[in-house]
DNA sequence: ATGTAAGCGAGACGGTACGTCTGGTCTTATA
DNA sequence: TATAAGACCAGACGTACCGTCTCGCTTACAT
């Protein structure tokens, strides 16, 4: 039992921010421990010293509170390279997400986010609203100053940007998250060198 | 509810062929109506009237049956396209692919079975070992023609295979399984149009 | 839900006359809509549009507001019988009781009361120091009337209306309201004739 | 953690004895150390070491379990008195039941057994069709005695059984379940005084 | 010809998690 | 200082599924 005196109690009729982090790192904890396998509500509870509701009320879905976990972990933030040269770039991109991704509570978010996202429809539009956007943005970040280098054509952007998510994605449902420098150069020299335009 | 005297009795020491069918069915069944959310070996034991543990002595993981409903699947059997062009033939198998994929039990059983492998190990092995190899097997024919032709060095067909499986991987998890033949064109022509060559 | 605007607000550092009718009224409205069942302090919160916080600094206890829901109920309100005899008059009685309870919001709440306290001491001390007394005035007052007339001694009183109540809970427990007035003239008449002096 | 191996398994497509053993001692258990307060499946699970799925099986109410708990109390087997008087056997009746329930798992388990029947219509079943009759045995035994002694016209044998009965759970409901020899003598000499035939 | 090994349906078992509900407490902002 | 609002922890609710186990039966194969 939690000693009455050091329970977190509410701070009236708003969102408690200390319960917040509590979960969120707690959640995080799970992840890094056990892996998405380990992941459940009640687990996270039990290990912020949260109540089941509290968790359901601000994260309706278990897919919300894997995305917010994800963006939180500080190794997700994906430094945008400043190369100039697309292959380069790309390479950089994709070496940083995997990295990011092995053996961390996020790459074990995202794994769960995705296995979530295909029996729950509400995490799939959880995935496709709330996380995919926010999680390209460095992708199309580079795509587009490519672009804007004449290295890209516009209109190839959003297909590439797809090819490179799918590919950084199957290597991650797929267990390879492990730094292949071989395999990552020649998936970035391929894309820098596509185009997509009708002949 | 299977009557009394219907029942599937053994038929001696080895698989009854019977019970297997049963349970395939049943499994294309419940994915069809209710996709990999309603899918569980209770509810296909029971449809299939067979015990649980007939089903676990045969398919160890519900990733072993996931993957045999998927191949058992009529629609999963991919034509070889022979047109001629990469180009034209990435973009007939992508189409083949999603198509194959759009409501049926072929493409809820590839979702779980990618859901399944995130939190068991086994089932990422199964994934690895048992499904992969012979899912790419049409995309891998593909691109060798295309090598044996010249449109395509040998050296790249890993890659833009893996590329390829990645931007359909990443539709069915995001549920766009339509046919969008611009983006699916584009796709293709950029995946023909590519070289990883190092420069 | 109460508008924005219409919110009851503190009238100062004395209860909310307006309050206090709100709370009984949905509580009230609960017990005839879904029984004890149905009843709650948040559910009642809810329709009085009142803070829960407020419920409690009033009714302590749940037996608290079932008890005042009881004596509110214009149903409860038992018309003291006046025809001279205690058979009948006991009988009267009875049927007022059963007829008060059957389908009203009283009824659910005595039943409420009994069964908080059961799991409840301070329920417990409510019903024996709140209820009771005033709840069994009826009855001891045709008791009492009953001896002055010297139809029954004045020792047997107490537990005479003992038995009766115990009748009359035992058949509201068992969810026998209805106007059984065969078991109901007979039990009149068994308790009438009765006299407990020790031979 | 119950070590992997003292696990108490199935021994095939029936009820295991010692599984339900192991629950009513559970239930047995808990109703004794904290009464019908502590009462929850839950920890009834918990202590009995089984799954709660188990215990709803079985006991799809916990109606159903509390009534099993009462009658399987050797304190709720009630000895049939046999001295030849109705006040006697009447007194000697109620001091066995309020004895019988006086801190032991049998009065926890009435008491929630009646509490549950306030709020939960299957509950009303079970004690009007499972516990009931089998309760009410010993008194309506007396009560059959005493009519072919000549002590109690036949006619009277039911509302007396229900006002005795009545007297008794009252007692137990408010928590008197003392030896309160005075009281009990009094309504013993007082039912067996009464006689109900209209005049 | 018979013993035995294995398959089979059935379904119970302990366990874990689900997502919801309620209890009773606390805090804030407003009046 | 009371109020409405509503967050908070706790933990029970009843259900679904997991993967394992045991039963009682049936059949085929090896002796």
């Amino acid at each position: 039992m939690p000693g009455e005196k050091d329970r977190r109690r509410s701070i009236g009729a708003r969102r408690n921010p200390a319960t917040e982090a509590a979960v969120l790192a707690a959640a995080r904890e799970v992840l890094a421990e056990a892996g998405y396998a380990g992941f459940s509500v009640d687990e996270v509870a039990r290990r912020a010293g949260a109540g089941k509701p509290t968790i359901y009320r601000w994260w309706p879905n278990r897919a919300d509170l894997l995305a917010e976990v994800y963006f939180a972990d500080r190794a997700a933030r994906i430094p945008e390279p400043e190369t100039g040269r697309l292959a380069t770039d790309l390479a950089a991109l994709a070496r940083s997400y995997l990295g990011a991704w092995r053996g961390s509570p996020a790459g074990a978010a995202l794994r769960g986010l995705l296995a979530e996202a295909q029996a729950n429809e509400a995490a799939l539009v959880v995935l496709w609203e709330r996380f995919l956007p926010r999680w390209s943005e460095p992708v199309r970040g580079v795509l587009g100053e490519a672009a804007r280098r004449g290295e890209v054509e516009p209109g190839d952007i959003e297909m590439l940007a797809e090819l490179f998510s799918g590919f950084l994605w199957l290597r991650l449902l797929t267990g390879q998250t492990d730094d292949d420098r071989a395999a990552i150069d020649r998936v970035a020299r391929l894309l820098a060198s596509a185009r997509g335009r009708k002949v």
